[in-house]
DNA sequence: TCGATAATTAGAATAGTTCTTGATATTGGT
DNA sequence: ACCAATATCAAGAACTATTCTAATTATCGA
């Protein structure tokens, strides 16, 4: 039993430890809200939600969340511009799409089979580590 | 003749308007800078190598300078996770390599013939106004 | 259980950028 | 050419997202 808080019996159940790092309760609140909210909310978003069930969670300590748990490869870190970094659980290789009207950002998957170095001219002997991919745009009835 | 200054003689002559902007001599020695400048430098760089011929010039003309070349399509602004962002005058759609061991981001062209509808499954719908791909990884020796 | 280590908190500090205000320059109309 | 309207510039204050610091608290291993 991971939690005996009665209100949990509808919840997302998260381990002790996820690859190497400690779940602590607030890492694990932190998580459990970027899994519940698929919108890609910011630091400050994830803070007020948590606020609910840690009313004495401190934005220092979800900044330290978000980044252990970014830094053991759980969740991504997602920019935009310069605006406020956004967190996202989903850990397939994908795009971003922003959609200017309503804010919304939608994950972009490719399509099967494609290899990026097939669509870009990269540096000759350039070793790819990590791919951003941030389209804007908008939506429209099709 | 667009300077008489003896030292301009090898220079890049910048017209007194681009797309509808009144090319100021500020905006004029900003956007040289990113002519000879070709490595992405940043708001600070160019405020101090602009200094050399603006000695009173202020850091927030050259943001304000940036933001309308930005804003009138003559440059484009690039932003590297949450780091100062970056200028560049390459217009032509392009990503960006960063490489991890140098810091030197490389421009990434497109292949001939590619179109990013073909590799992404973008939300039906889904009209694009802007890219943006940045990798990052290192170069090895071939 | 105890000591060592790691995590959390609150608030101060930082960095990049934007805003405000007053001065200066430029443009268009007469 | 002159004047009014508008745009730009400079300096520094203000703002915001994030990181750092120091003190407290929790957790782990012996």
């Amino acid at each position: 039993m991971v939690s005996h808080n009665p209100e949990n019996s509808t919840e997302i159940e998260i381990p002790d430890e996820i690859s190497g790092l400690r779940m602590t309760r607030q890492r694990q609140e932190v998580y459990r809200i970027l899994q519940l909210e698929r919108n890609h909310p910011t630091a400050n978003d994830v803070f007020m939600r948590v606020k609910d069930r840690l009313p004495n969670i401190s934005l220092a300590t979800v900044y330290n969340c978000l980044e252990a748990l970014v830094q053991h490869g759980i969740i991504r870190q997602v920019n935009f511009e310069r605006e406020s970094s956004r967190y996202c659980p989903n850990l397939s290789e994908h795009g971003h799409f922003h959609d200017a009207a309503t804010g919304v950002i939608h994950d972009v998957d490719f399509k099967p089979g494609i290899n990026l170095a097939d669509v870009l001219n990269l540096p000759p002997g350039a070793v790819i580590d990590d791919i951003e991919i941030t389209l804007r745009g908008k939506l429209v009835a099709p």
